[in-house]
DNA sequence: ACCGCACCCTGAGCGC
DNA sequence: TGCGCTCAGGGTGCGG
């Protein structure tokens, strides 16, 4: 699942695909979920246009369009950006993939699932928008609108500091990984990290925020800080769908120490890690190491 | 203001 | 073998 590791990288590796090439042609799929602004508007908007700055805010990839308009994506769960000389199996679907003989699984052939190409007057690579399950999102905001998805994210968690976050856990009942996963707090957290920061932190994910004292604090936001940028260094996490924009998978998932380990021993103390619900997440911890 | 929860979607994995 | 059920989860929006 995309987090902002994943959004980074594939920010850095679409920028050269995307940024500064007039773009000839959208190529849609129907309306669905997944287009906030309709398919016909983003054909009409796009064409001729040329993205002149790519940047992340949170989770979302943002788009300066030379007409003005600001182009945002989010890959939501199982959101694939890539240029279309990208090779991978988690490209294909695993019932077209086993069909298929291994020298077979290479070029991409756009599915059901490819809601956006982006063709470009070099003729060169396309940049494509393939997703699942569809809870990415594709949006355009026309010059001088703001985004009310922007406005609510909060400081982007790469800048997490102990003081913020010892401010924002004031009053709140909610648990801690709840409020690490509020993007109006932290934007660009998500399940992995969080559980993973809070093991490093030492700090169960069910404990209420307001409990968590300063030093605490001090310890998820420098935990936090550090897994995020390893994850970049590495290549983001490639659980599920998840891949880089080259087709590449990331290395990340290899230092996981609690995240999808439900029962495995701990690296640590060789407790078993926990499984859990809380904030309606999937939650793992290790019932030794964190209190 | 804050919190919990339903909803959107579809493939994987499981039980029968 | 194959069907049908359940689960996964980011973000939004609603009701309490």
């Amino acid at each position: 699942m995309p987090e902002l590791p994943e959004v980074e990288i594939t920010r850095r590796r679409i920028e050269p695909l995307l940024v500064g090439r007039r773009i000839t042609e959208v190529v849609t799929g129907p309306p669905s979920y997944f287009f906030i602004t309709p398919p016909e508007r983003l054909r009409e908007r796009l064409r001729g246009a040329v993205v002149t700055k790519l940047e992340r805010r949170g989770k979302y990839i943002v788009g300066s369009v030379d007409n003005g308009d600001s182009l945002l994506l989010h890959l939501g769960m199982t959101g694939q950006l890539f240029g279309s000389g990208a090779r991978s199996v988690r490209l294909l679907s695993s019932t077209v993939r086993a069909s298929l003989s291994p020298e077979e699984q290479g070029d991409f052939v756009p599915d059901l699932h490819t809601h956006l190409r982006f063709r470009f007057e070099d003729e060169g690579p396309e940049v494509i928008f393939r997703d699942v399950r569809k809870f990415g999102k594709v949006m355009l905001t026309p010059p001088g609108e703001s985004n009310p998805r922007l406005d609510r994210l909060g400081r982007d968690a790469l800048l997490v500091s102990g003081e913020h976050l010892f401010e924002a856990t004031r009053k709140r009942k909610t648990p801690i990984k709840a409020v690490l996963l509020d993007q109006s707090v932290l934007a660009g957290c998500g399940n992995i990290y969080a559980d993973e920061a809070l093991f490093h932190a030492g700090v169960r994910p069910g404990r209420r925020a307001a409990r968590i004292t300063r030093r605490e604090c001090d310890a998820i936001a420098a935990e936090l800080k550090r897994v995020l940028e390893r994850s970049i260094e590495t290549g983001g996490s490639s659980i599920s769908d998840y891949i880089a924009p080259d087709g590449s998978d990331g290395q990340f998932q290899d230092e996981r120490r609690v995240y999808a380990r439900t029962g495995e021993a701990c690296f640590v103390c060789e407790s078993p890690i926990r499984r859990k619900l809380v904030a309606q997440r999937g939650t793992h911890y290790c019932p030794q190491c964190q209190s």
